[in-house]
This record gives structure tokens, C-alpha cells and sequence, in this order.
DNA sequence: CCGAATCCGTGGCGATACTG
DNA sequence: CAGTATCGCCACGGATTCGG
């Protein structure tokens, strides 16, 4: 699953193991049904791991894995490029736009 | 776009320029048409360059921008991690089902 | 050789409501 | 608190057809 929520997740993550609802907090505009679809994939792919704290109330951590880590690594060398270009990409689209489809630029 | 096709054609178009037929021959499943809609929003993020030939037959070759290939450099680390964990993964991924899903294991 | 236009199926994702 | 279940939209993308 390269799924909408799961770069987010991994980053909210990344520090330590959080909970589920500091999750929820965290990521901006994901609903508690695509969090724990996300979490469970990142699960079956031995991304993170799941553990469940018997207690009341329940209170459930997830934790990246080492495979994870490097994954979230490897990805910021992709984030840190999309920050650097952000601006260039944004005028060439507006260039583009405006000269490929000037009836739709202030739509 | 973070389209289906637009890393292979990165890959593809990476060592330099590369014709529409070319492109449409190198990605395994490609169809005309996700060629074309990937090329041009590529072209509209000022990642790729379109040069026509007004030639006979047509010819139109498209070529990676400075900012592309620094892209293509930074989505180096992500591959080399999917390729050190592909196993990984695979094994996580079949180990989760079998204990999760034992019924969906041969289908 | 290169591409545009149209039709249409699929599934990812959101909204909402219900549980232990 | 931490999920699960059900419903429905719509954008992505495949197949096909029509040009320059």
C-alpha cells in the first residue's frame, strides 16, 4: 500500500512509539476508520508494530520497526527535494496553465 | 501526479533523451493514452522537456529538466530500500496472513 | 509516429454509525 | 480509548476509436 496516509504516519512515528489517538491528533484531516487501515497495513508489511497494553482504559502504542527507520531515511531525501522545488514546480505550473489553457487560470 | 507511471518514466527517460515510441516499448504495460496524460502533467511540473521534430514521420523526443534528475537521484535511495527489503516484506506480508487471514492464504 | 476524445469499470477514501 | 461495519462518491486509469 503506497497509501495516502501511511508517509504521514511514518513520520508522526518516527520519534517513538505513539498512541493511537496522539496519531489521530497528529495527522491533519485522516478519519479513525483510513488510521487504522493504514496501521494495518503498515503492520502486515512488518513496518511497524502493534502493541496492546491491557489496561483501563485500553491504550494501544505503535512503533516503527528498523526496516521503517531506514525507509523513513530513504525518504527524506524525497521530502527534502520536494521543499527545495516546491516554488519552481508551482511557477511552471502556472507558466504551463497559462499558456496551454488560459481560459481555466482564475478558475 | 504522483500518477502510476510517472517513476518508470523517469527511469526510462533518465540516461537522456527518449522518443514517445521508445518510452511506450521500455514500460511493460504502459497505454498510449496514461503515456500521454503522464507526459504532459510531467511536462507542466517542468520535469520533463517536449521537443518536437517537424519531421516526416513525426518524431518527439522528451527529456529530463536538471530538476528531474535530482528527483530521479533522491528516488535512488527509496528503490535501493525496496530492493534490500523486498524479502523482507514479502515474509512479513505471508507471515501476517497466515496468522490473520489463515483462510485466504491459497486464494 | 504521435496524440486527442470518449466511454466506462474499479477501488481508494470519506462520512456516518455502532461496539468492547 | 481504540477500533469495526456499512454505504457511496469520484478520480484514476484501461480499452477503444478517430485524426494530423
Amino acid at each position: 500500500m503506497a497509501g495516502k496516509w501511511s508517509v504521514q504516519i511514518l513520520v508522526a512515528a518516527a520519534p517513538g512509539p505513539i498512541r493511537f489517538t496522539e496519531l489521530e491528533r497528529s495527522i491533519e484531516g485522516v478519519s479513525r476508520r483510513m488510521l487504522t487501515l493504514t496501521l494495518r497495513n503498515l503492520e502486515r508489511d512488518g513496518l511497524v508494530v502493534r502493541t496492546v497494553h491491557p489496561t483501563v482504559p485500553p491504550k494501544v502504542e505503535y512503533e516503527l520497526t528498523d526496516v521503517a527507520q531506514e525507509l523513513y531515511s530513504s525518504l527524506r531525501h524525497l521530502t527534502d527535494w520536494a521543499e527545495r522545488n516546491r516554488v519552481y514546480i508551482a511557477e511552471a505550473r502556472a507558466a504551463y496553465d497559462t499558456e496551454h489553457r488560459p481560459e481555466l487560470v482564475d478558475a
